[in-house]
DNA sequence: CTACAAGAATACCACACAGTCTCTTTGCAT
DNA sequence: ATGCAAAGAGACTGTGTGGTATTCTTGTAG
């Protein structure tokens, strides 16, 4: 039975989630149409239907790739020697080093509105959300129980940090004006020393 | 010349602006329609574009009552005669009651994808956000003054602070049952606390 | 009370866009 | 090589929606 054979056809599939990405990074992903991305891709609708069933089984391939490259960078850093301490420092630094890309702003935001409509996104952004939460949290533990930092419920302050990544980026992208990001990483760094020992 | 008077008149915009929050609170800005809205405050299309150009005018009316609104608590909170830690400390609590309200996340979603989109209200949005800046600053510049604060830079503070909280919002909203409000309060005042001398 | 312009209701339009249908091309198993 | 099903191209469609044009109603000045 002559198919594609499943690298390629993957990488077909890929060439769409990319040319996705590039579309929603410039305009948003609510406003680019499916025409739009096809053209980017260099592909016809006919192919692109072939690969997903809607718009929305688009972003959640999106989404799945953007969850893919944190976790990456995630695990790099829970793999190397470092203190909890410093893994937590060098997380916020990449974070924000991110967050100042526009394009990858456009494309959260995005997330996020699919996010509140659709429980199935929701869940996945869950998810998603979740599995950092509890690394940064086994990390804050770790740093709690060897004296590094001072007593704070890790599970709440995983979050909070989480939470402050997200309103930085989208901070950022409304008024990069207003942002010296080196300021902004002097009172990060004046947080996580007021809660280091 | 016969029209009505400027109040009766103010006030038929503003059913408009209930009528429109309302909505997007349950579905989201963007996905209401006009006719949505229209059927929501009882009154029909012709009535609508006699009081807004534009679904986009509509919207920024929207930002500006939202706008209001917290300016009010801000500034009521600047009247008291409390120090500056503590209007930092409540004005975190204010928020993060607001935050934990799903309609007024979605609200503020649609919003934020708009700024990203239009430059108009990107602008209004970012004056909105440049004004509780200052004011939180100038708390922060008058904490340090008085020794109640360590040293930080106050108007990167100002920031992280106003991030945080949009973060939290979006967090809680995406997430609410890895959340407890409780528990956050105390990560908050943990790091209120670090940066208090 | 009356005239009349502003405000409101409704039918209507243009069009953008997700998704389908049909026909053609392609690539793999044999 | 070759046959054949899958993959791709591109025209087409139906619907939902922002905005308008027309007609009807209402409030107010004189």
């Amino acid at each position: 039975m002559p198919r594609l054979r499943d690298e390629t056809k993957l990488a077909r599939r890929q060439l769409f989630v990319d040319a996705a990405r590039r579309c929603a990074a410039r305009r948003g992903f609510q406003v680019t149409t499916v025409d739009d991305v096809c053209a980017e891709a260099g592909l016809s609708k006919g192919a692109f239907y072939a690969h997903f069933g809607s718009k929305q089984e688009l972003l959640s391939a999106l989404i799945d790739d953007d969850t893919a490259e944190l976790r990456e960078v995630i695990d790099t850093l829970d793999r190397g020697r470092l203190g909890p301490t410093e893994c937590l420092r060098r997380l916020a630094h990449v974070m924000l080093r991110d967050g100042a890309d526009p394009g990858r702003v456009q494309v959260r935001i995005d997330i996020w509105t699919a996010a509140l409509a659709e429980p199935a996104i929701r869940e996945q952004v869950a998810a998603a959300v979740g599995e950092r939460r509890r690394l940064l949290r086994g990390w804050i533990e770790e740093g709690v129980a060897s004296g590094e930092l001072s007593t704070v419920p890790a599970n709440a302050l995983a979050s909070v940090l989480l939470a402050l990544n997200d309103g930085l980026m989208l901070h950022h992208a409304l008024d990069a004006s207003g942002f010296r990001w080196a300021n902004v990483r002097i009172a990060l760094d004046a947080i996580l020393d007021g809660i280091s020992e």
